[in-house]
DNA sequence: CGAAAATATGGAGACTGTCTCCACTTGTCA
DNA sequence: TGACAAGTGGAGACAGTCTCCATATTTTCG
C-alpha cells in the first residue's frame, strides 16, 4: 500500500489538494461537523473522486498523518546530529508536546479517526518508532539510559498523550508523562 | 446525569440486560459487527427501548466503563488498606494492565467508543483518577514519591496502554510503561 | 500533430444503518 | 380493582455513504 502506481497528472493534482484541505480541516477541528460528500464539494471534487482516492475516512487520517510523521522523522535525524544522544531524546519528546499542543485539532482529529484502525497508525507510525528507537539506542550506548526498555514503551507514552487531547490540564499533565518517562528511562534502580 | 430519577422495575431491569449483552459483547469483541437495532434484537428488546435508554453507542459505553471504574475503585481502597502506599501504588498499576490484558476486547472496545467523547470518559473517570490521586498522596506522605507529579500523568499513561491495545508486544510494552512510571516516580532527580 | 487507449472525473441515485414516533402494554399506587 | 403514569416495540422517515457509468482528460504512439 506504499506506492506502486505512477498515478496521472491531475489524479495526483486532486490527491495533494484532498490531503490539503483535509490537514486543514483537522486542525481547526471542523472535520467531524462535515459529511464526506460535502467534504469532496469543499476541496472541489466530485464524491467519485473521494472515494476512489481515500475510500474512508481513516484513509485519509492516514495519509495525513504520514505526512506528519515524515516531518517529525526529519526532525529527530536533525537532533541526532547537533545533540548529545540522551539531550536529543528529551528534546524531540518535549517537541513532540508542543508539537501536538500547537496542533491540538491535528492531534485530536488523528487520535480519533485512527482510534479504530489503529493498525493503520502502527503502519504509518513504524517510522517515527523507528526514529524514537534510534535516539534511544543512541542514548543507551552513551551509558545515559536504562537499556531493558525499548522504544514501544515510549510510543505507548505518547499515544495516550495524543489520545487524552481533551483532559483540562492536558499540557501540564502531558509534560509531566514526558518527565515520568525520561527520569524513569534514567534510572535503572529497583523495579516492582 | 449521574442520578435523579427511581425507574419502574421493567425499565431498570431492560437497563442491566442491555448493559451485561453490551458487556458481553464488548469483551468478545464483536459489538462494532453488529448494528445498533440488531443488538438491541440481540438483547431481547425493541430498538425505542433500547434508544431511550442508550441514545448512542458511546452512552452504552460510558454504564459500561462505569462498572469496571467502580470495580477498579473498591480494589484500589482494599489495596491501600493491607499494603505500604507505595506498594499499593505499584500493585494497582500493575493489575490495571493484568486487566486490560484478561479483557482485551472490553479495554479496546471501550477505547475506540470513548475516543471521541472522551469527555464521557473523563466523567465516568473521575472515581478512578481519584483513586490514584488517593494513592499516590499517600505514597507521597510516606516519602516514597516526588510530590512534583500528580495523578493526571499516570492516568494519561494508563490512557496510552488502553489506546494502544492492538500493538504486537503491547503486554510487555505497557508493563514497561507501568515500570516508567514507577521508577519515574521514584526518583526526584533533576529533569530536562 | 492527431487519434486511439488508458486513466480519471463527478454526481445521480441506490443502499444501509440510525433514530423517531405513537398506539399499545405493563407497572404502580390508593 | 381502577385509573394514571411509565415504559415498550417496531414500522417507517430520514440522513449519510458509496457505487456506477457516461463523459472528460491525459498519455502514448504512429
Amino acid at each position: 500500500m506504499t506506492t506502486g502506481k505512477p498515478l496521472r497528472a491531475d489524479a495526483r493534482r486532486n490527491r495533494d489538494v484532498l490531503v490539503a484541505k483535509a490537514r486543514e480541516l483537522f486542525d481547526a477541528g471542523e472535520f467531524f461537523d462535515l459529511r464526506f460528500d460535502d467534504f469532496a464539494r469543499l476541496a472541489g471534487v466530485g464524491t467519485g473522486t473521494l472515494y476512489r482516492h481515500f475510500p474512508t475516512r481513516e484513509a485519509l487520517a492516514e495519509a495525513v498523518y504520514h505526512g506528519e510523521v515524515l516531518a517529525l522523522c526529519e526532525r529527530a535525524r536533525q537532533l541526532r546530529r547537533t545533540l548529545p544522544a540522551a539531550e536529543a531524546l528529551a528534546v524531540f519528546l518535549r517537541g513532540m508536546v508542543e508539537h501536538m499542543d500547537v496542533h491540538k485539532g491535528l492531534a485530536r482529529t488523528l487520535a480519533v479517526l485512527m482510534a479504530g484502525r489503529s493498525g493503520a497508525l502502527a503502519e504509518g507510525g513504524r517510522e517515527l518508532e523507528h526514529a524514537v528507537t534510534d535516539l534511544l539506542a543512541a542514548a543507551v550506548r552513551d551509558g545515559a539510559v536504562r537499556d531493558d526498555v525499548d522504544a514501544g514503551a515510549v510510543m505507548m507514552a505518547l499515544h495516550g498523550i495524543g489520545a487524552a487531547h481533551d483532559r483540562p490540564g492536558w499540557r501540564a499533565e502531558a509534560d509531566d508523562v514526558i518527565t515520568l518517562v525520561l527520569d524513569g528511562l534514567r534510572c535503572p534502580r529497583s523495579s516492582g
